[in-house]
DNA sequence: GACAAGCAGATTGTCGACAATCTAACAAGA
DNA sequence: TCTTGTTAGATTGTCGACAATCTGCTTGTC
């Protein structure tokens, strides 16, 4: 028999269409935190019942990207200055652990990954597709924890990816300015690539902070604005 | 005005008492790993129609204790020894973590509230309740994440603990023998209450270590039974 | 007997309509 | 003026029915 690993073939449920369509619109930031969203107008909008967005919904607040409210509507997640920090603290002991797990696996398959995301990184950024850009610094980061083979870990990191994503989305779009075009990975990735693994956890833990400076003044002129109301 | 904080009201709606059965009836074992879960016939036996059901359904798919297949059908997560291995060092992992961020937080309320939750253990395993024993337990080590003040971590905890429970209770139903009646919560307890950290989080990783074996066999003998068929 | 095509039953996915609830505006009374 | 009760409109929650899909069996063919 050929060696030949199909894929997963594609959802063919509306509902899994439509969390995709809306998990994309949150995280890019084309629904803004609070926001609520109206089931008559959405389904009507996609062609669709509101059967399976009510369940589409269900998942995403699950998620936690939703919040509902019942006979009053579910709405985009806020976003606080302390959920920011609460995401990035939990991050970083995520990192240790995944960088602590995925050491000693490393082969060149993963070498091979890791260069192919990173150079995905940098023709986004060359393209200067902000959105495009974040995505592909989180798959970047995201190999470490797909490589740690504990698949809790993985599914725990993807669901505070999400958040960081929106985090991310929403600062570069507030902030409208072009994106460093500086490469701020390259260090990482040579760490990973390295054999001081100590090295590699404080450097995740250091470079995280950078952006998170920004990333919080950003949330903390959210607060004020929301104080004003 | 009179300082008085009510409590949130009770959710009203059938999708949220729905979500409590199902997750009761999975955590406590009474529906079993890999059973699937037909629409109607449950919808018949809680007069509800499918609607807040599948709805139901969806959120316990995203926590992690049901898995669905599109037209196949929706079922009860499958335990692989791997799985809790997973779920436990990852564990042992939010523990530090929740210890480290919670001890600088302790106050006489936190020292109360240890109290009555160790205390609700030893009443649950005085009744020889093994099912509101596994509950109290988990709630009494729930409490440093829950004085962590840290969303997402807590967030994060809960989910894992789900399937921890759920893991728990399998082994319970399985090995159906009297619960030891010793007190194992009593050293942690007080390490909480005491002056060190690390020696706290030294415990709470040796401490769970210890049932964690038992569970380990019980998954491989899962494993086992599972390769025959 | 082996195998593919096709059919029947059961189950999941989706739809449109109705019921329950909330919100906001307005009216009535103190 | 402030509070309280009422009502209309909009929105969410729930229902029963229909459509799409899967599974297992039967049938026919070689």
């Amino acid at each position: 028999m050929a060696k030949l690993d199909f894929g997963p073939i594609a959802d063919t449920t509306r509902r899994a269409e439509i969390v995709a369509l809306l998990r994309r619109a949150i995280l890019t930031g084309q629904l803004e935190p609070g926001q609520k969203l109206n089931e008559l107008r959405i389904s009507e909008q996609m062609r669709v019942s509101r059967a399976p967005l009510r369940e589409a919904m269900r998942e995403l607040v699950q998620e936690g990207i939703l919040t509902s409210i019942p006979y009053a509507g579910t709405f985009v997640v806020d976003v606080a200055a302390k959920d920011i920090i609460d995401a990035y603290s939990l991050n970083k002991v995520l990192d240790e652990f995944a960088i602590e797990l995925a050491w000693p696996q490393r082969d060149q398959r993963f070498f091979d990954e890791l260069d192919r995301r990173h150079e995905a990184v940098k023709q986004a950024t060359r393209a200067k597709d902000t959105t495009r850009q974040i995505e592909t610094a989180l798959q970047l980061h995201g190999l470490i924890h797909e490589w740690a083979d504990n698949s809790v870990l993985l599914e725990t990191w993807q669901r505070l990816t999400s958040r960081l994503q929106m985090y991310f989305a929403l600062h570069q779009r507030a902030r409208n300015e072009p994106v460093p075009a500086e490469d701020v990975h390259e260090t990482y990735v040579a760490l990973l690539k390295g054999a001081d693994m100590r090295a590699a956890q404080r450097h995740a833990r250091e470079h995280i902070d950078l952006d998170f400076e920004e990333l919080l003044a950003y949330a903390r002129g959210l607060e004020k604005r929301a104080s004003k109301n």
